[in-house]
DNA sequence: TTAGGGTTAG
């Protein structure tokens, strides 16, 4: 009955086909709407290839293929059985002698497209094994280890391969890059695309969109994208839609919205058709510096070209429109998008609420969350932690806590932004229990601040006076990786300083000056004080020496000073060394300081020797009363060097009198 | 006969 409907070629096959009976059942089991959807596949074009080969029942709808072969039909019939097959060792070993690499390569496919991992793996393995596995074998294969997000194996698979020609394959290298760039690993794939060039691969339009496509997701992604544009420029491969398509999403997130328009211009001049992607791109960039008159055009342009903005378009447009303080129509558009249904989640009003607090409108923002909530939109707290945030930076402490503790009553969960959130309101409430008790909360979800909740939190513990724990907190920071700022830092050590904790302050100095955050100079000075005070001196020695011409000359004074007087006696040349490198003239006192030091450790003659061989050489001798302490002393280094020393300092001392 | 892209919102 619902063949009659059919056209007469679809029945025959039907009729042809149910002899097989392997083959009959899957067509008879369609129902019948599946069927009659099927009725396309009678038209004079041919159904794709791809399809024919995974679903044999649809094969040969046009006459001059009606009759297949015996041996066809029963490789079809084996395509079948395998993909079906609850034991697919068994499978293989009874119908692998029937199947060509080609039907392999069609059921290594499908595996692949259902996700069967397992399957895919057996299966391929036995391939290999058994060399049927042609290039499109492993095209297929290192894809579908991308998607499975196995990338190192996939990386394996394509060292193992012998042959040449399938290496340096470009189909197989295409897979290899997009496994790479897919998966994060966008340098690795970058590095291994020059690695194959050498080798003799000769890249594609296809190798190329590959790698723009990971230019998207990492830093720089947008110079290392125009490189790759020249290189194809250089190849003389023509950019097509889908390069245009790559290239405007990396333009959008590098902030590159001059050069977005320009690409979707050149696009059009080249004759391919924008759609909804290239535009949504193209907007998105707009949104970045809120040019909503470029926007307000862009969409104009889109609706005559017939394209009908969907949900990502016009949330987008409202972002422009929110980003360019247009708060009127931000609430027009939102409306609109209520109406076509594309606000059934919070993410529109979160972004409208952001915008009017970010512009200190916190009553309109608290509007538009109790109208939200009204309609009961579905929210995730995201909604929360915006009107939290809002309430604290308008001062609204009392509606901040009321806030967050609705939050903690209607979600028992907690994720990071929650969490942040909470921990800064209940900062800036002063509520100490409160902050206590969520960053416990983070310690159990193993979750870490970010950035700016260690900042705050640093700078409450401050407030509180709570300096240990303000920098037990910043040293945490410093372990997750995140560089605290250096005003913050400034304003730790000299707490620090003032509680007597030398070495932590250091501590916190070091952490500023290993980062790669320039710092300003006073704070060596800084440190050096309060290394001073500390009596941490070789600490304060290191300071000075990796500080050269940073220090004031009376705070080289002042640890010179400490230095001689308490300093380990064995760098105590190095540290004349040191600031006389750094252009301080050495007085002195400081020199009589050194040498009274080594007169009383004699064991050090040679470093006294060594410091009385090097002044003159730097214009400095020893003053009447040092000189006398050393001769009245000399017994004790050696009279006959000493004396020679002396007088060589004193021709000296005439040389420059006379001069 | 194999490989390619993409949009919003922490």
């Amino acid at each position: 009955m619902e063949i009659s409907v059919l056209g007469g070629g679809f029945k025959q096959v039907i009729t042809c086909l149910s002899h097989l009976p392997s083959l009959s059942s899957p067509s008879s089991s369609l129902p019948s709407t599946t069927r009659a959807k099927s009725s396309h596949l009678t038209s004079a074009t041919p159904p794709l290839h791809k399809e024919s080969q995974i679903e044999p029942t649809h094969v040969s709808v046009t006459p001059r293929k009606r009759y297949h072969s015996v041996a066809y039909k029963a490789r079809q019939s084996a395509i079948l059985e395998v993909q079906q097959s609850s034991d697919l060792g068994s499978a293989l070993a009874r119908l692998g002698d029937i199947l060509k690499v080609q039907d392999l390569n069609v059921i290594l496919r499908h595996f692949g497209k259902l996700c069967r991992w397992q399957d895919l793996s057996q299966l391929f393995d036995w391939m290999q094994k058994h060399e049927k596995i042609t290039f499109s074998s492993y095209s297929s294969y290192i894809k579908f280890m991308g998607k499975s997000l196995n990338p190192i194996k996939a990386l394996e698979i394509y060292n193992s391969i012998q042959d040449e020609s399938v290496r340096n394959n470009v189909s197989v290298c295409n897979s290899v890059l997009s496994c790479l760039a897919r998966n994060g690993k966008f340098e690795s794939s970058l590095k291994l695309f020059h690695q194959m060039k050498q080798d003799g691969l000769r890249p594609d339009a296809v190798t190329y969109s590959t790698l723009l496509a990971g230019c998207m997701k990492v830093k720089h992604g947008y110079s290392k994208a125009l490189e790759l544009v020249r290189e194809m420029e250089c190849s003389r491969l023509p950019m097509d839609s889908v390069i245009y398509g790559t290239l405007l999403a990396v333009c959008a997130s590098n902030n590159r919205c001059k050069e977005a328009e320009n690409y979707f211009n050149q696009m059009k001049d080249e004759g391919h058709l924008p759609n909804v992607f290239h535009y949504s791109s193209l907007l998105n960039a707009y949104s970045a510096d809120g040019d909503y008159k470029k926007a307000d055009m862009l969409v104009q342009d889109m609706k005559s070209a017939g394209l009908v903005p969907n949900k990502v378009i016009l949330t987008t447009l409202l972002k422009v429109y929110v980003r360019g303080g247009l708060f009127e129509k931000s609430r027009e558009l939102l409306a609109e998008l209520e109406d076509l249904g594309y606000a059934e989640d919070e993410m529109p009003y979160c972004l409208l609420m952001d915008g009017l607090a970010k512009s200190r409108r916190i009553l309109e923002a608290k509007s538009i969350f109790e109208g939200m909530k009204k309609k009961q939109v579905k929210s995730d707290g995201y909604c929360y932690s915006i009107m939290i945030s809002a309430f604290c930076r308008g001062g609204l402490l009392k509606e901040a806590k009321q806030l967050a503790r609705d939050f903690e009553a209607t979600y028992d969960k907690y994720d990071l932004v929650m969490l942040n959130t909470m921990i800064c309101a209940y900062c800036r409430a002063g509520e100490m229990e409160s902050v206590m008790q969520m960053m416990r909360k983070m310690d159990e979800l193993a979750i870490s601040p970010d950035w700016n909740t260690f900042h705050i939190l640093i700078k409450y513990f401050c407030k509180e006076k709570l300096y240990l724990l303000a920098y037990r907190t910043m040293e945490d920071m410093h372990n997750k990786g995140h560089q605290p700022e250096e005003e913050l830092c400034s304003s730790l050590i000299s707490h620090l300083g003032k509680i007597r904790a030398h070495s932590q302050a250091f501590s916190v100095y070091n952490m500023l000056r290993y980062s790669k955050r320039t710092m300003c100079k006073a704070l060596h000075e800084k440190i050096l004080h309060i290394l001073v005070a500390g009596r941490l001196l070789k600490d304060a020695y290191v300071v000075v020496k990796d500080n050269e011409g940073l220090i004031s000359k009376p705070s080289i004074k002042k640890f010179a000073t400490a230095f001689m007087k308490s300093g380990n006696v064995n760098l105590i040349n190095d540290v004349m060394k040191a600031i006389h490198g750094s252009g301080y003239k050495i007085d002195q006192e400081l020199f009589q300081m050194a040498v009274t030091r080594y007169i009383a450790e004699p064991e050090k003659k040679e470093l006294l020797l060594h410091l009385l061989q090097w002044m003159p050489g730097q214009g400095y001798v020893v003053d009447s009363s040092t000189r006398n302490m050393i001769l009245k002393n000399s017994h004790l280094f050696g009279r006959q060097l000493i004396a020679e020393m002396l007088s060589k300092q004193h021709a000296r001392a005439k040389a420059l009198i006379s001069n």
